[in-house]
DNA sequence: TACAACTCGGGTAATTCGGGTT
DNA sequence: CTTGTCCGAATTACCCGAGTTG
């Protein structure tokens, strides 16, 4: 196929110059981890992490299927908190 | 209770007419999302992710082939649902 | 057509859940 | 009140080879 020279794009929704849109770059996805993660890193059991989630002491992400995964920024901070005794 | 009269119906022009269809600027393709980018949102293995279909935990398409794909907007919503505690 | 990356399916080990108890 | 542990049931993770995707 030949492609004549379109005489102007007639895009109606094209304000201004913005930058030529990466193709597919991946937008920083949250590390997230599990509750034995978490566990090792506090020095409890994983069921004493879950209980943190129910009572709210720490926000986290759950499957379809009950299963708790956290960020691991939510957990550092914690642990900072927890450990940081000025 | 006796509505009063209302004053007037806001509609000053033609009711019969429909809003005016902006020009086309829209395709409203849905977008598509593979089970290694679901399985990373949650934090899962990508094969967890095809059994929650298989289990009805969340709707996608598949390929003629059976390869899953899942409406971002599915995703999203089920990830909100699981971690929504503001 | 060939290629790299990803996904599927089956099978097995490890983790997690929930309730109840200490 | 919080945590650790025991149990059974459910969910998930990793292994492989083969097929699909773009």
């Amino acid at each position: 196929m030949h492609t004549p020279e379109p005489p102007a794009p007639p895009l109606s929704t094209n304000p201004s110059r913005l930058a030529p849109l990466p193709p597919h770059t991946d937008p920083p996805l949250p590390e997230l981890v599990t509750p034995g993660e978490v566990a090792a890193l506090f020095g409890v059991d994983a069921k004493t992490v879950t209980r943190w989630v129910l009572r709210g002491k720490l926000p986290g992400v759950r499957t379809p299927s009950g299963h708790h995964r956290f960020l691991r920024t939510d957990v550092d901070r914690l642990l900072r908190q927890a450990g940081a005794t000025p």
